[in-house]
RNA sequence: GUGAUUGUAGUUCAGUUGGUUAGAACGCCUGAUUGUGGUUCAGGAGGUCGCCGGUUCGAAUCCGGUCUUUCACCCCA
């Protein structure tokens, strides 16, 4: 028997119970604002066959998903050749199962085999755990949850608007001023693709986009170039990717091309939201956000803290063919993600989360001996009963060490239970802060914390 | 996957050119204090120096490997 030390997988944590009950203060927050917006819960199992996820994330994503070596002898199916042929081939054979990589294609994959049943357009929320084989740095895991909300089955742009208003909802729940929701759309960057002739290159020209505030304009412009752009008309494009006047952007890119699509989305949209100047929504039209994920095919979400060095704390956008790959064509759709691990971080560095979530108990009872650990069995019933969260000090230690256990975990308040108290009905309630104390009966004391 | 970086008590960290028994602070336990916690004072417990190997008379210290931490790149929540 040897006995290592034990440990957790790298980019893995275990959430205490002081940082579970701030995770679980920010799921609520956003779980209550996808229920009131008439979202409805869906989980899926943590592992997909592997026909399902391969191939949906690019080649990069097929590296990042954890594979489930399959039960038994799994080498059985296998032959020497089979590890001739390299790790990729040898996987196939060997897993045919893996960890969830997002919620997105388990989503779409679910939408597919229940088509039937489904009403569209279909509005479905899920906050789960996701695994990528990533390497773990800051504000990044390779276990990490996200919290989806996806409308499918419809094209209208008041989707687009409705999951903006919903970011602004949440944030304010949870007191977070300081971010900044970038959107864009995937039309008007294969416009500037093309306007800067690299229509066939419009993929590998919105990665470079996306490196603009890592990398400055003069460096974007140089690989622009290197990839065959238009040196003058990059130089216009780049004045486009740097201002963020909407105005001013929307007339530029109108006199590029009037009839495109992502123009005529974005100005429906600032048209449906200009309804609620009132919530003074952080929207910023970014025409440098670019975001990787392939699928995307409509607008493009993206919410960053602006306060807190770290990535985005959100993304989302349309898609035009998600369930396409299973063989459900023509199913539109929009999703954002709530980045909760990200969020948390934010919102500790910022020091949002109030004190009370934290707080285990309102009142902890403290006894001097055996019958008066009797006696307060069914005065912390009775509190409990009254709703009061209330514990007991379950055996009768020096009183000392009852009321060191009481800091310790910080409960403002303990009640005091001796042969006085027994004989008169008339429990010392002590605030712990302060050191006052005094004698109050059952009923006293619940009106106290209930009144 | 590439390039750096970290690891010594429960925690945060010292530890000299390689040299007796590896230290501090905080925390923890006991007592001063048998109906009152936090403060104070006195005492105590706690370490295979991440792990494996190498160099050396001798390694926390030098070298190699490995795991781990943190960070950047790629990509992403």
């Amino acid at each position: 028997m040897s006995k290592s030390k034990p440990t957790l997988p790298r980019g893995t944590r275990d959430f205490g119970p002081e940082v579970s009950a701030k995770r679980t203060y920010i799921i609520d927050k956003i779980k209550q604002n996808f229920i009131k917006y008439g979202f409805s819960q869906l989980e899926t199992p943590s592992m997909e066959n592997l026909s399902v996820l391969t191939g949906k994330y690019g080649d990069e994503g097929d590296q990042l998903l954890y594979k489930i070596l399959n039960s038994g002898d799994y080498l059985s199916k296998t032959n020497p050749s089979d590890y001739e042929l390299g790790s990729k081939h040898l996987t196939n054979k060997i897993a045919d199962k893996g960890l969830r990589y997002d919620l997105t294609v388990p989503f779409a994959r679910y939408v597919v085999m229940n088509q039937h049943e489904i009403s569209f357009p279909f509005k479905r929320f899920q906050i789960q755990p996701v695994w990528r084989a990533d390497r773990p740095q800051k504000g990044r895991y390779r276990e990490f949850y996200q919290c989806d909300a996806d409308i499918i089955g419809s094209r209208g742009i008041w989707n687009e608007a409705e999951l903006t208003l919903l970011f602004n909802d949440v944030f304010n729940d949870l007191g977070l001023e300081d971010y900044v929701i970038k959107i864009n759309h995937r039309e008007i960057l294969f416009m500037l693709a093309e306007y800067v002739e690299l229509k066939d290159q419009a993929v590998a020209f919105c990665a470079e986009i996306d490196k603009l505030d890592k990398i400055g304009e003069e460096r974007v412009i140089e690989n622009v170039l290197v990839l065959g752009g238009d040196n003058v008309k990059m130089r216009e494009v780049m004045e486009l990717l740097t201002s963020n006047s909407r105005e001013h952007l929307i007339e530029k890119v109108s006199a590029i091309d009037p009839g495109n699509k992502g123009v005529k989305e974005i100005i429906q949209y600032f048209e449906a939201l200009d309804q609620f100047a009132d919530k003074n929504l952080k929207i910023e039209l970014d025409l440098s956000l670019a975001r990787g994920l392939s699928y995307y095919t409509g607008m493009i979400y993206e919410v960053k803290p602006t306060s807190v060095q770290m990535g985005s704390i959100c993304g989302g956008g349309r898609y035009d063919n998600l369930t396409g790959v299973f063989g459900l064509q023509g199913i539109s759709g929009i999703g954002i993600s709530f980045g909760l691990d990200r969020i948390y971080d934010v919102m500790e560095e910022l020091d949002l989360f109030p004190e009370e979530i934290t707080q285990r108990l309102e009142v902890l009872i403290v006894h001097f001996s055996e019958s008066n650990l009797l006696h307060s069995q069914t005065v912390v019933m009775k509190l409990r009963e009254a709703g009061i969260k209330a514990d007991l000090y379950p055996e009768s230690d020096k009183i000392k060490k009852q009321f060191n256990y009481a800091d310790k975990i910080q409960t403002p308040f303990t009640l005091i239970i001796g042969d006085d108290e027994v004989k008169t009905g008339k429990f010392m309630l002590k605030d712990m802060k302060s050191g006052n104390q005094k004698p109050m009966t059952l009923d006293e004391i619940i009106r106290e914390f209930k009144g």
